[in-house]
DNA sequence: AACAGTTATATCGCTCCGATACATCGGGAA
DNA sequence: TTCCCGATGTATCGGAGCGATATAACTGTT
């Protein structure tokens, strides 16, 4: 099973319902994962190609059309999963190892938590709350360990990334709750926490 | 004033008090910025020969001594500042302007606040506050606009998006008000929140 | 004496990003 | 009406970054 990087991901995801430009998968992209993680041309472009030439996407739209009427259409492709991609994104659905619980890739499985079976999502958000808990004991283990060498501003910065990680996994531990205490009820995907 | 990028900054400011090997570097960094930021050794060695080339640093270390006694001792390189990377240094320190509110480099800037002079710290700090804000803005924006597009899931990781950017920004007003109050007072820097 | 872990330098292939260029389209101001 | 602006749209280039990997000496533990 080829590995899929976060970026394919992230396209697979956002073409599951419709075909869409190279432009709109970047916008709709930025508006759920937020404008942090906008992904830029530089990127987008030639990852479809990639894609492309993987054979999990195909390029349905109108060509540059050369010779043509009055003003030349210009190139505006639309992108639809093809089978292979289709398969490709199950799979990966289903998939609930490290790479699903990554610092980039975590939010990009979220999203698609409506389309992850029950167990695939509580495997993936324990996961995502241990690693942070290593973390969470590597920066407070930090934190002991300069106890003498303080510069006030470097410490604050310290003491601010431990409590964000802190946060993080409180979010965390809600969101497991709330699937656990769903459990028995439906096995499909809607209701998150409930605030 | 050639632009200097973060991780040439980091280093500037690692080597500022005693010259270090470049795994020594490393480890700083990330104690001093967490594991997250976590640099590697592909963008280190690179960016340390860049900056030998820009004469910012000088290697002063053991030389793979081709020829030598018993056991071939390694290469062993400590990296120091020239003048030339002091001076730049100080010019970046008092470099107030949109690159040291950035994403990727404030937490570098803030981390070196103790060399930083009053002005600039609180210039530095409103700066990032309202980059922070336009944030803010969009996010909410978009959650707003999307509010019939319903997938609990997508809304959720919004919505814990938006609620970290607000607390990321109550932080930044905390560090401010310490700031203004603390003028009048000395205007050397070491006196972050009391919290 | 063997093994594991840390210190240490270095490179390869690939991906990613920012900047930039270009072209079309719709709408509102002049 | 014309003109220009902002949004839509595709595309590439150079450089910087990362993960994986190789090598090797030193240090401490069993």
């Amino acid at each position: 099973m080829a590995k899929t990087d976060v970026l394919t991901l992230a396209i697979l995801g956002i073409l599951r319902e419709q075909p869409l430009h190279g432009y709109q998968i970047r916008k709709r992209l930025g508006a759920e994962l937020g404008p942090f993680r906008a992904l830029s041309y530089g990127s987008l472009y030639p990852g479809l190609r990639r894609m492309v030439d993987a054979g999990l996407i195909e390029a349905s739209g109108e060509e540059p059309t050369g010779a043509s009427p009055a003003s030349s259409r210009r190139a505006r492709i639309a992108y639809s999963l093809t089978d292979a991609g289709r398969t490709r994104l199950s799979e990966e659905l289903a998939n609930a190892g490290a790479s699903s619980w990554d610092d980039d890739a975590f939010d990009v499985r979220f999203s698609l938590f409506s389309h992850t079976d029950a167990a695939t999502r509580l495997r993936i958000l324990e996961g995502r709350r241990s690693r942070l808990s290593e973390r969470l004991e590597e920066v407070s283990d930090g934190l002991k360990r300069m106890h003498e060498r303080h510069d006030a501003y470097t410490a604050e910065l310290q003491r601010h990334g431990l409590e964000q990680v802190e946060r993080e996994v409180a979010w965390l531990d809600q969101l497991i709750e709330n699937e656990r205490s769903a459990r028995g009820g439906e096995n499909n995907g809607s209701a998150p926490a409930d605030h």
